[in-house]
DNA sequence: TGTACATCAGTGAACGCGCGTTCACTGATGTAC
DNA sequence: TGTACATCAGTGAACGCGCGTTCACTGATGTAC
């Protein structure tokens, strides 16, 4: 690459890296202002149009990352199941991977978290269609173990659309949480999602009583 | 009350009408502006003061009232339950009550979901204040139930607070859905609280095994 | 290698706009006698 | 009931401000020969 575009990609990231900067402050990415995020990466107001063509490029640009770093977050997750082999703590393995995914990408999923029900028909669709990726993947690993266990579990897509929906809930509360407070999180969503899926094991093999 | 104070409290509902009527475009609660909201309401911007000292009191007035509504819905989930006699389908029932009043009160409840995660620590710990109220609720209810079928639940706290965030997150889906789509999203949801009291009452009744 | 020209990331001035807030006001409603 | 005065919800003009966007520019980097 040469070292005009290298200074290109390198202020298109400072111009990314200031969005996310700004999300961490009590702020939702619809109430951005193009003077700020350019003035926060050190550019006239007029250098961001040489990058994108409005905050809402940059910000979809964005999602496309959290996407990425999720699905990045999904294969750490099975290689390090796949490591320990089968102790019976994929769940624990899993929130643990979660967790410290999340500390490293604070302000991804600020905004994945913010956004999911945030302003954009355009945000929603993109960051639901990324959740919904994550979702499928952990129904085909789920169906994959309980086969492997030979366990029948009812369902599967239900059960990881809600681990995945109980994840991301106690996810937004872990984002700004203390140490501590986030070890008292981690315990609880592994119990919430032991019941999940006991529950699903239990509908899988002895039929769908009504409750 | 006399006219003069009636008049005055219409003007009021009139700016807090206007402002829940912003948030259904796709609005989150931070950009709405104050001038926008008086010209929906049919005042000068300078009235605005007569009844608020900002916007963002304007809003918690709006959070308040749908902490209000969140208890209203938990009575009458609870009345039509009763009603019924226990014929098993207890979540069915709460489920049908919560869709019902998300049609009814779709602003306010796009209010406490859009800014559950939204832009200031005021608000935020407002509402999970008032989720957390109901998940107490639930709680509450969920102990009774197990008692009154003589059966064990493990953590009904924390199966509460599972059970709480599931309909959450798939009340934000609902919101904006299509009827059938709704009713898609009720099966799914029904099937999944299910599993997640099964898996309770799995672990309340043989231990919490490892999953 | 040296020269002449093209490209293009970043700039600074300028624009019109909607914003929140202030202020002194108006005139209907309420109150005291 | 009638009169004089007080209250106060709603107003319109005015303010300074930050915004997004346009435009013609600069000067370093890249390219052709």
């Amino acid at each position: 690459m040469s070292s005009r575009a290298e200074q290109k990609s390198r202020t298109r990231r400072a111009l990314m890296d200031a969005a996310l900067a700004q999300l961490s402050a009590d702020r939702s990415f619809g109430s951005l202002s193009l003077r700020e995020v350019t003035r926060q990466a050190g550019l006239a107001p007029t250098s961001f149009y040489r990058h994108f063509t409005d905050l809402d490029e940059l910000g979809m640009t964005l999602v496309d990352e959290g996407g990425v770093a999720l699905r990045q977050l999904m294969r750490q997750a099975r290689r390090r199941i796949v490591r320990n082999g089968d102790d019976g703590s994929a769940i624990a393995t899993s929130i643990d991977t979660f967790m410290e995914y999340l500390q490293g990408n604070a302000n991804l999923f600020r905004l994945m978290l913010r956004e999911r029900t945030g302003l954009s028909e355009h945000f929603r669709t993109a960051i639901k269609a990324e959740i919904d990726h994550v979702a499928t993947e952990l129904a085909v690993d789920l169906r994959r173990f309980a086969a492997a266990e030979g366990r029948r579990l009812a369902e599967p897509k239900l059960v990881a659309e809600a681990m995945v929906a109980l994840v991301f809930s106690q996810g937004a509360e872990a984002l700004d949480a203390s140490a501590e407070i986030q070890e008292q999180l981690k315990v609880k969503l592994k119990i919430e999602l032991r019941m999940v899926l006991l529950g699903a094991q239990e509908m899988g093999t002895k039929g769908y009583d009504k409750v």
